[in-house]
DNA sequence: TTATATTGGTTTATGGTTAAACCATTCTCC
DNA sequence: GGAGAATGGTTTAACCATAAACCAATATAA
């Protein structure tokens, strides 16, 4: 209908469908794809991987890196300890095994995106990567309360019903 | 670093920048966009929105689909009742109050994705959307496999702790 | 018709995500 | 030194998502 709207569609649709392959290649190793994420922050942070900068390198909360590191550390692929000199801080590293795993899904990782973009060339490559990041940073400085109508008077849900 | 896996980078930095900011605008509505995509869906599928059409619709689950449909008739906004006919099946209307949040929640909603792609101009975002497309339809025939190494050894995380 | 398969929907278990409240430690600064 | 702010980490409540098991109803086929 809107080819604009809808363009933008395809590129919803193209994340959604990479992220599916991607958590299905992942799966192979035993992974999902946040636990992949930290395990490769944590090892670019060494030797003083914190959970709270896993969690800003990450873009998420530091909440949400908490059971994700505990689940890694049940794995066994990842060891946190106090940080000797300040008693809130932890220190993450890779166990031998989660270091192994690590590499090994990495190159997958890697592999799985070159594949992706096998079928373009260079400058389509890079004009789409070059819009997205403009975008990128025009939706940080968008202003979305003009776009609201006269419509926000509805409370956030109040009771809570399972 | 590699020009090429940046530039994706760039598509995945973009989407979930967008993904952020259009769950903040849809919050006005008290709104999550997983809810305002079921309310779109209820009311594009009349008269006949069955939960299992609405799933397949959105690219979900049936079980995915249960709970937020149980969590939006708390709010008041949908119903569901038997279908006359098929004792398995439900169907799902939205109330007068879910049709006009829904109409105010879409008026923003498109107004959100014309005001992320006004710095672009047509061919430009024909072309990403063209791209796009591509890749889709790329990223579903691809073969993961081979992309593996040696290495999915791994079996999937037994033991449960939490 | 009766056995079997399929279909629509829910539930359970696991895991990711956020915001908000919270605790302990450290830092700032008077 | 001590009050108060800031920081690192966890927990809780709410929601979303999947896969797998399951139930009831319908469809298929023998």
């Amino acid at each position: 209908m809107n080819p604009r709207r809808d363009a933008w569609k395809q590129v919803v649709t193209a994340y959604q469908t990479c992220t599916r392959r991607y958590a299905e290649m992942l799966g192979h190793f035993g992974l999902t794809i946040p636990q992949f994420d930290v395990l490769s922050a944590v090892s670019a942070l060494q030797p003083e991987a914190l959970p709270s900068t896993v969690a800003e390198r990450l873009l998420v909360t530091r909440g949400n890196i908490t059971g994700i590191l505990k689940r890694l550390e049940a794995q066994g692929l990842l060891r946190r300890a106090a940080h000797t000199g300040d008693g809130r801080a932890l220190v993450c590293q890779l166990t031998p095994q989660g270091a192994a795993l690590l590499q090994r899904a990495s190159a997958a990782a890697a592999a799985f995106i070159e594949a992706q973009l096998s079928p373009f060339d260079d400058p389509t490559v890079a004009m789409v990567g070059n819009t997205m990041r403009r975008m990128t940073q025009h939706l940080m400085a968008m202003d979305v309360t003009p776009l609201l109508g006269a419509a926000e008077i509805r409370p956030p849900p109040s009771g809570t019903l399972t």
